[in-house]
Parts: C-alpha cells; sequence; structure tokens
DNA sequence: CTAAAATTTTAGACGTGTCTAAAAAATAGT
DNA sequence: ACTATTTTTTAGACACGTCTAAAATTTTAG
C-alpha cells in the first residue's frame, strides 16, 4: 500500500478522519449532515469535499447517497488516528499532562507529515498499544494488535466485574469528572445495581460506590472478569 | 507582553520568521524582493502580505521603504525561532536523528500552537541552551542567555584555534558533508593556512588535516581560544 | 539632470475552503 | 399517489494566498 507523496490538505485530513470514525461507530455509509454535524461546518461545505475527495480516490460517493471510504482513504485515515494516539501518549507519559488536555494538541500534530518521525516517536514510546483513553493504536501498516475485549459499561448486567480499558476522550470535562472521582485505566468496578427506570448505575471502585448516570456509563469501557 | 489569541496562519508566521532572520543578519530594514527570494515566491504576494502584517501591527512598513518588525512582530518570531529550536534538540536527542534530518521536520512543529507544550517540552529535554547546529533558544520570554562568542571560521586569523559552537543549518547537504568529515559541535580546530587568492583554509582538527572553500568555513563558527 | 534600469506596487486572475440562499431530490405522512 | 418535510446539491459570494502582467516609483548611470 504506497501511499505517500500525496499530501493532503489539514482540511481533508481532518474529513477523512471524521468519515473513518464514523464509519466505525455507525453505519458503513456517511450522510452528508451527520458529516457537517461532525465537522461543525455547513452541508455544502461537505459535499464540495466529498467531491474532491472522491476525485482523488479516497471516498466512494454518490449524489444524495452518502460516502464511504475506499481501501486508499482508510489507509490515510488510520495513518492520522496513529499519529494521534502516539502523540497522546507522548504529551501524557513524557510531558506529564492529563489526559484531559491532550485531545487538541494531538489534533494538531496528527498532521505532521513524516514516516519517519511517527515510527520513531512509537520506538521512543516503546511501541504501546494503546493511547491514554485506551483506544488502539495501529501500526505503520494500518494493523490493530487484536484489541482487548471491550464493552460499555452501560451494557453490562448487574453483578459484573471488570477493568476499566477504555474511555470516550470526547470532551475534557468528561475526563475531569473521571479524574475527580480517581477513575483510570486499570480501575477495577463492579456494578452493584442497575436501575432500570433511568438506566443509572450503582458502581463499587476501588471500595467505594458511585453512581453513573446511563450516558456516564455509555462512554466508559470495561474488560469484564469471565467469572 | 500578552500576545497568545491572535493566531496567524503558518504563511504568516513563516514570513514573520523570515523576516527576522533577515534582520538578524542583514541590515535593519529588509527588501521586498530579498524577502521573495527567501521565501521562494514573488515579490507581489510579499508585498500583499505585507500589508497583511502591517493591518496586524507585526510591521513596520512604508511603500517602496522595506520593512521590519514591530516589538510584538518580533516577540512572535522568537516563539516560533523556540519552538523550532526545542524540536529539533528533540529529534536529535530524543529521537535519534541527525542534525541534517532535522530541519523539515521542524519546520512544521514550529507551528503547534500550545505554550504549555513549548514549555513542558523544555523541562523535559533538560533546558538546553542551543539547538543541535549550536544556535541558540530562546527562553520564554523571549531572551537568550547570553550567547558564546561565535565567530566564523573564514573570518580568523592564520595559527587560531577554537572549539566549534556552531555551523549553517540552512542545508542537509552541507551538514551531511560535515558528518563525513566527522566535525561536530565541540571539535578542536586550528588554522594552519589560510590561502588568500581564493579565502581557503588549511585546519587541523583531531589530528587530521583538512581543506575548506571560502564558502564551507563561512558557514562554521567557532568560539576562539585566548591564548 | 535626465534617461535607462531595477525595484516595488497594483490590477486582475485562479484555486482552496468556507458561507447563505435557492433549487433539486429523497423521504414521510395522509 | 400526492403533498409536505427533510436532506442534499447547486449557485453565487467572499477571504486567503498565490500568480502574471502592467504601472508606478526609486535607483543608477551618462
Ligand atoms: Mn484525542
Ligand atoms: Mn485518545
Ligand atoms: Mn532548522
Ligand atoms: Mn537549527
Amino acid at each position: 500500500m504506497q501511499l505517500e507523496k500525496r499530501q493532503l490538505s489539514q482540511s481533508e485530513e481532518n474529513y477523512i478522519k471524521a468519515i473513518y470514525a464514523l464509519s466505525e461507530t455507525c453505519e458503513d455509509t456517511i450522510s452528508t449532515n451527520l458529516l457537517a454535524e461532525r465537522m461543525s461546518t455547513k452541508a455544502s461545505s461537505v459535499t464540495d469535499m466529498l467531491k474532491k475527495l472522491t476525485d482523488k480516490e479516497l471516498l466512494t460517493y454518490q449524489k444524495y447517497q452518502g460516502c464511504g471510504l475506499t481501501p486508499k482513504g482508510r489507509a490515510i485515515a488510520l495513518s492520522i488516528v496513529r499519529k494521534h494516539r502516539l502523540w497522546e501518549v507522548f504529551l501524557v507519559d513524557k510531558l506529564q499532562f492529563g489526559w484531559d488536555e491532550v485531545h487538541e494538541i494531538a489534533e494538531q500534530l496528527e498532521h505532521i507529515q513524516s514516516t519517519q518521525l511517527t515510527n520513531r516517536l512509537e520506538a521512543f514510546l516503546g511501541y504501546p498499544k494503546v493511547d491514554p483513553h485506551g483506544d488502539p493504536i495501529p501500526n505503520d501498516e494500518g494493523v490493530f494488535d487484536t484489541p482487548a475485549v471491550r464493552v460499555s459499561l452501560a451494557s453490562c448486567e448487574t453483578g459484573s466485574k471488570g477493568i476499566v480499558m477504555g474511555v470516550d476522550d470526547g470532551s475534557p470535562e468528561f475526563l475531569q469528572y473521571l479524574n475527580k472521582i480517581d477513575l483510570k485505566l486499570g480501575s477495577e468496578i463492579e456494578i452493584l445495581e442497575k436501575l432500570s427506570f433511568d438506566g443509572s448505575l450503582l458502581i463499587a471502585m476501588e471500595k467505594r460506590t458511585i453512581q453513573f448516570s446511563h450516558v456516564v456509563a455509555a462512554r466508559i469501557f470495561i474488560q469484564p472478569y469471565q467469572s
């Protein structure tokens, strides 16, 4: 998969990354409006960009039918995700930033163009498998190293136990809340009770009990014990 | 000196930096053509940019009279130079890049916006005073830490001795040549002979003798021994 | 001092990326 | 099936940064 040499603008890269992220979570064909909302821009701007990226053979897209990444587009998305997550590890592990402070900076650093830099950074960091929020880091070929099973807390049954393996990194405020209750990657959690009427959870974590709303629980991912 | 919040484009930053660099070496008022050549662009593009930066109060500029930096502009230039040189130290010290490989990557990294990142990077690197080419690194206030005396080899007399304190970092090829002859920062040098007709030098370095053209000698800077 | 040459600016154009408003197509409701 | 609504695209505009060609200004030389 020889990419390289094609150099995309930061805008183009951000669109590619957003389409990749939406493809992972939502259905496989991404609507113009969904992408517009994600990019905080207007649908008309999105349409223009979809045309351009389609011309560059990074997207499959047909009028009114939504879009998806081509293999070439996906490879580029993965290289950006790789850089983003490696830089987040650097910021947290080496420069002592908090996990709530790194996303914005990584949004800039992910656009630095140098395969050599990325690979040497990875080696310098000791070939980390996950970023500070538990998200997996693809290797130079865009392959993830068989990620651990991760299940949303919201989808677990009463009585389940597990270890926190990931958290949603979308909002600094949420991560700061997790700081406050001292929840980290690796924390042990047990679901004591699940309140069906509002979806909130009572959980035990290191001898304390905490109440999580459904929204919070949906953003925390654990590896359940097989007990 | 509160700057911040004013965010410049990468283009604007590159112009500011180039004007700063030219102000250091050449006279204090920079001509449009000189800047155009440095930026590898056309004089008309330069004129447009000079107007814009003057509107932002980063330049003093009057039609046909050339330009110079305002204090605010100079502060911005220094913050970019600071970032460039700190990242170069990172690349060489931590990621084992050669001093001939770092300039291009630092050209990108110098535009990352986060004062906190810059300051933490500086601490992580152990508050280096110079970059891998011997150029001084300004502190967070834009102040250089009383740099060592640095004299161009070309301007030294026969018989002078000194330690290499800096080299021109403008071209990777030149730096690779220095690699080949094993000249580094810290190398001890003695000028054995100075050929007046072509300005070339015969120098001794660690028990070897090497011939330098005037062009090469002008790009190497030493701290002379006071003997 | 004046004409030629060099430098610098202006005028007009183009590509990128964005926007608003209007048109076109798809979807939903009756 | 036929509107009404929503989604998406098109049309036209604007800011940015660049270019070429032409005009204006400054500098150099006779
Ligand atoms: Mn992130
Ligand atoms: Mn992350
Ligand atoms: Mn450099
Ligand atoms: Mn340097």
